[in-house]
DNA sequence: TAATAAATGTCGTTT
DNA sequence: AAACGACGTTTATTA
């Protein structure tokens, strides 16, 4: 069997085959067809007549994209159990997921091309400028937040929940900090000023709050002050640089031992 | 030109060539290939060697997939400008969306099949048991929330900001109505006080706050009780129903009518 | 399993 | 352009 196998306006036996083929060999599949969707679980949906993209992926998610637009018309995540069958003289595919019990059926009425892919994929992703890289490069120059701010939240999570980070500043207060990597919204101060009351400190007034983000919203920057906490702005970007940067030294430092 | 020109491991210059062609005359592209992707904008990352499916829409937005997963690994919203070049003897697209800045490049280090499809797509889509559904039922059948209780808000948007109902009971008392389509959380909670809040009436406790939803998280149960507010445990599902119904009434009564 | 928050979230709507 | 909330959000993490 070939990396990729296609076929222009297969037949319906080839259809069939194909596919029962490349669902239970785990293949990727793709097909390009004219078809109706209907879907029914948590909501449901029509999809009259029309020529879409479809693919199969053997973790059991699946996608219908029309010819324009970001998202997928209709989709199925992964944990679905596809079958092959006919209706009207057409192909059916049934993409059921129990974990919702949610149904997609997708009906061909002319596949335009279909491929059965053997798709080999071991490359490494990374993301770079997350909300994870913010904490980490905060943990790294707690200066970042102002000096002698020393953050008890290093590698473990000394402290679970969903706090950021917390630290002592430099007269030993207390100090929650909540990271945005995006411009910050009143409901992040919210979110802020609901992990400050969730500290059981008697003195809660004696805790400082401080929202990192590259902006302030309208809303935030009023609620923020008038709860007394602060703000650093800071852009995910600057803080990626900082963990580049250092992963650069620690380079430079392995290379001198050597 | 036929609406799939489709070729395996086709060579470079066919690659540029059709990649150009299907851009310029904005046809959907598919691409499987084992390539590198880069991206910078918002955040960055790197993904180092791999096969993956890759699509091109002429709205200008791309997709690139994994074999598994239903996210994308990278993607690129509508209103991009795709570019075709050349780095390291590969063909690379470049895909630039000018309203963030960002970009996405992704090198194509051996094409395994390119399709370039001219696809017609004027179906229509129908969703149903969304919010907004829920929001038609109960405007439909007020008896939903309670006897003779009377919205005000037909549309949307006639008072202050986001309620999604306004309305008064049966002793006259104004209530607001926040929908949500699935098991409601202590934040939906705050949704509604913050409504009721904002309604700048002087006996804001004469105020009744209803929150509907097809079931209650464990922590909006308290707050609901403990705000004094109430809740109608209903389905997307079934107001999707009372819905079709309606139109099925509206279509008999029309039938008679003739 | 439920709750909670992040996401390059995207997308629509209203101010 | 900014604010705000819905989405069949999905996904990962934690209690």
């Amino acid at each position: 069997m070939t990396k990729c196998e296609s076929i222009n306006y297969p037949s319906i036996e080839d259809i069939i085959f194909k596919l029962r083929y490349g669902i239970k060999n785990r293949r990727n599949i793709l097909i390009v067809s004219n078809c109706l969707v209907n879907y029914k679980g948590r909501a449901s949906s029509k999809l009259s007549e029309g020529e879409r993209i479809i693919i199969l992926k053997p973790d059991g998610s699946a996608l219908i994209h029309r010819p324009k637009d970001y998202p997928p018309v209709n989709w199925q995540p992964p944990g679905s159990l596809f079958r092959v069958k006919t209706t009207n003289q057409n192909v059916v595919v049934r993409v059921f997921r129990k974990k919702e019990n949610e149904v997609l059926e997708i009906e061909l009425l002319e596949v335009i091309l279909l491929a059965i892919l053997d798709l080999k994929d071991n490359g490494e992703f990374n993301l770079f400028a997350s909300e994870k890289d913010m904490q980490e490069a905060i943990l790294l120059q707690p200066s970042l937040i102002e000096e002698k701010f020393r953050p008890i939240t290093s590698e473990r999570h000394v402290l679970p929940g969903f706090i950021d980070i917390l630290g002592y500043d430099k007269d030993g207060r207390l100090t929650v900090i909540e990271i945005k990597r995006k411009k910050a919204t009143k409901q992040n101060v919210l979110q802020l000023k609901k992990y400050i009351d969730s500290l059981n400190v008697e003195e809660k007034r004696n805790i400082r709050g401080i929202l990192v983000a590259p902006e302030l919203g309208k809303g935030s920057q009023e609620l923020l002050l008038s709860l007394g906490y602060e703000s650093r702005i800071i852009s995910p970007q600057e803080c990626s640089a900082i963990l580049n940067k250092q992963k650069t030294n620690t380079k430079i430092d392995y290379f001198f031992k050597k």
